[in-house]
DNA sequence: CCTACCGATCGGTAGG
DNA sequence: CCTACCGATCGGTAGG
């Protein structure tokens, strides 16, 4: 059991190594800096060759689309999301618990894997078919599960009693402003930015008397 | 006195009807639709001149370039707020009630002028220099006059002790969130949607006991 | 406002 | 992984 564990950690741990150094990986990484940097239409194929070091031809001996870039990195973070919150709706903890820990994992993402959750945020739309309304169905399941758990917490009196749907577009949006702190010269730290955050959308701005 | 008001509003609406009824003005409004829509990079002159109802060669006897619809739509954006904050900064009000009518007038600009406000938001990083520039300092001024209004709340123990700049990135972007709404089949009323939204920025999602 | 057209650049392929 | 190249499309102009 024991040894089982460790090899398959091991052999996963190889895989992530095997990803990272490898160029495909590379590429992933250099066109999700660039597509958040000038967007996804904006980002040519030779652009994108001359970060990776190599000529425009030959990222198709790695990759066969630039929408194949665009796929890999959106799905990507789009199973990230999608295996957190089954874990914590899975979890017995209470709702307003529950929205803490999502609202801190997405602000976490958005700090320690920014390119890539960045890109999947604003330039999906970019997707062709089917993926394109794969994603957005995703998209939308996830939203309506993070709903779900904001009315939980309403009907257990935990959360005020507020349109879920609205506080969930104002929390993932909220979260996707973490953009400016990285463009921002005079950053707070990370913890303090998570914990600045988390206070203003759980407790509001107003101070109670 | 009276009369010269009278006049003066009814020349001011005589060119609101002119900019809205001219070739220009339906030039602008079809490419907020688009460029909001596909995005400035992936919208073509050929694509904006067919919703136009005219050829691609047509549209640059109303407009300089491409670049230049862009720059009319994020500066009228821009204009727009710049002269929105100044009016409540300068207003003898309580920072918690300048805070409230700020987020307000964010919500109904991005719900009635919606198209224009996301162009702007979204897409000015497509602008060319010396606009590109310029936008960002004035992006840059607003958001300082934002968080003064934040920062003399909390020295006037009206607003929790918080990171006034982290707030005001949670405000701007979760407005910007209103885009879901737009997008959503099932939507709650424009009353309702900005009523939730200031009680969950101003109160938070917690319930007080 | 149109026809006709420009040079530049795009994503991608053939063949080695 | 490169050289050489494809057809398509881009923003924009000339001339009427």
């Amino acid at each position: 059991m024991y040894a089982l564990k460790q090899r398959s950690l091991s052999l996963s741990m190889a895989k992530l190594q095997r990803k990272k150094a490898s160029k495909k990986g590379l590429i992933l990484r250099k066109a999700s800096a660039m597509f958040r940097e000038k967007g996804f239409a904006a980002t040519s194929m030779r652009d994108l060759a001359e970060a990776v070091g190599i000529e425009a031809a030959s990222l198709y001996n790695h990759i066969r689309s630039k929408n194949e870039i665009l796929e890999a990195i959106c799905f990507d973070v789009a199973n990230i999301f999608n295996t957190n919150i089954e874990t914590i709706e899975s979890s017995n903890q209470k709702s307003i618990v529950k929205i803490d820990n999502l609202l801190r994992f997405h602000i976490r993402q958005m700090i320690e894997n920014y390119e890539e959750v960045y890109v999947s945020d604003r330039e999906w739309k970019h997707l062709d078919e089917p993926y394109l309304s794969n994603f957005q169905t995703q998209r939308r399941n996830y939203r309506k599960k993070f709903a779900s758990i904001i009315e939980e917490g309403i009907a257990k009196n935990e959360i005020r009693k507020i349109d879920a749907p609205t506080a969930v577009l104002i929390i993932l949006h909220a979260v996707s402003g973490i953009e400016s702190w990285h463009r921002s010269k005079a950053k707070i730290n990370a913890e303090e930015l998570e914990n600045n955050m988390v206070m203003i959308m759980i407790d509001g701005l107003r101070k109670q008397p």
